[in-house]
DNA sequence: CTTGCAGGAATTGCATGCAATCCGAGGGGA
DNA sequence: TCCCCTCGGATTGCATGCAATTCCTGCAAG
């Protein structure tokens, strides 16, 4: 059955969503009983969801305190950014040895569809853009690999979220042509240093910005329950 | 306080050495009740150590078909190795760049606990062997990584638990020497070359050799209750 | 004006009960 | 003999109730 989908994974997934496309911000409190109210479960599945996004990374969770959105320091930004540099460049090199059938394309298409957000001004270009790297690294066949790029780049636009202008579309889509056509020549000086370039300037971005605390998350949440992509 | 252990820390610190130590071997079946039972828990409490060391990868946990110990398949151990490999690279460089004052001193007098415990031929060689890793991750200070290394070496001890002969002491301890003396002089070039050469020969320790099931976990738990070291 | 402290609201940590699910054993039919 | 189907044991998925913990508010003393 392709019904595989728990309870708590769906609500894990809406959660993921809606803080990987910033409508959720950093500092966002979630507690159990608000997320079990809106999703029509008990605060058990709930939980459970918290628990997973926690070692994701995504929330925090202070003991007897309550879950939130996480809040990432300067400081924990910095090590995201270079260990997701040395990760990326495994990625690269990866694939400059071995591109599978039909790899490119799907980049080029992912590409559209990132374009087509963008247009439109979805917050689905948000996540889109972050997609990107994670489709990298699925295109290498290795599990472990996909997992830890999925946490940086989390991670990673946990901090633009926290940090970033408002909105900004994290990552230049022209940079990700640009790797695309590298990857094609097979020629991973070229990747790694469009690669290196394309971080920085996500790292860059970084500037002291505060926002303050979302105040009705039952509300923002409701757009989120859908499982749809 | 210290005493900061709620009752799932507890069993998932207890489950963890369990399993690192190899005293749970790959494949054992972790039946929430019976955990709950040995630990004088409720199956909720260990229900949650177990959703934690599956995020670890430790553990497996089959929808509706409960938990086992994991058991990584040869590819699973390459793509880990490779990772390892390239993260392992990286905490070298920067400890080559940096190396924190006392740091040296650290690994000396851990290596010592090494040989400690492998000459009184303690399960805790097994573990201590892996923990020297985790100790050079800690020296970067960079929390990421820490938690990186962490997964991709335990990972390889229940590689090595699982293909490797058993009771090996993974870890040959004059290449941790060796590649203390490569950090103290500052010589990313010669640590990366022990280290490469140290992981190939963790890894060529796979062989296959299948083993049966455990029995009685009950049994093997009561000697991982204590929190102590 | 600041400091210390008690009371209460909010929230989680945990235990337990019940229903749902999965797998394997065993019987009946071809 | 082989296959399918049903039944039962075992185990989890989830909901809910209660106790424990934390923090915040307000008041009174210095």
């Amino acid at each position: 059955m392709s019904t595989n989908l728990s309870r708590s994974d769906a609500i894990y997934a809406s959660l993921r969503r809606a803080i990987l496309e910033q409508a959720l911000k950093p500092g966002t409190k979630l507690p159990e009983d608000s997320i079990g109210d809106t999703f029509g479960v008990s605060r058990t599945s709930a939980r459970n969801a918290l628990l997973r996004l926690a070692s994701d990374g995504l929330v925090e969770i202070k003991p007897n305190r309550g879950a939130a959105v996480a809040m990432p320091t300067l400081e924990e930004a910095e090590e995201v950014f270079a260990l997701r540099r040395c990760l990326e460049r495994e990625v690269i090199e990866k694939l400059c040895k071995r591109m599978p059938r039909d790899g490119i394309d799907a980049l080029i298409s992912h590409v559209r569809e990132e374009e087509r957000a963008l247009q439109a001004s979805s917050p689905r270009s948000i996540r889109l853009a972050g997609e990107f790297h994670i489709l990298l690294a699925e295109l290498t066949g290795s599990k472990l690999l996909i997992d830890f790029i999925s946490q940086v780049v989390s991670r990673s636009s946990l901090i633009l979220a926290r940090f970033g202008r408002p909105h900004s579309a994290e990552c230049g889509i022209d940079e990700h042509v640009q790797l695309i056509e590298a990857l094609k020549e097979q020629d991973p000086q070229t990747a790694c240093r469009i690669m290196d370039h394309h971080l920085h300037a996500v790292e860059d971005r970084a500037k002291t910005d505060d926002k303050d605390d979302g105040p009705d998350i039952t509300e923002i949440l409701n757009r989120y329950m859908s499982a749809s992509d």
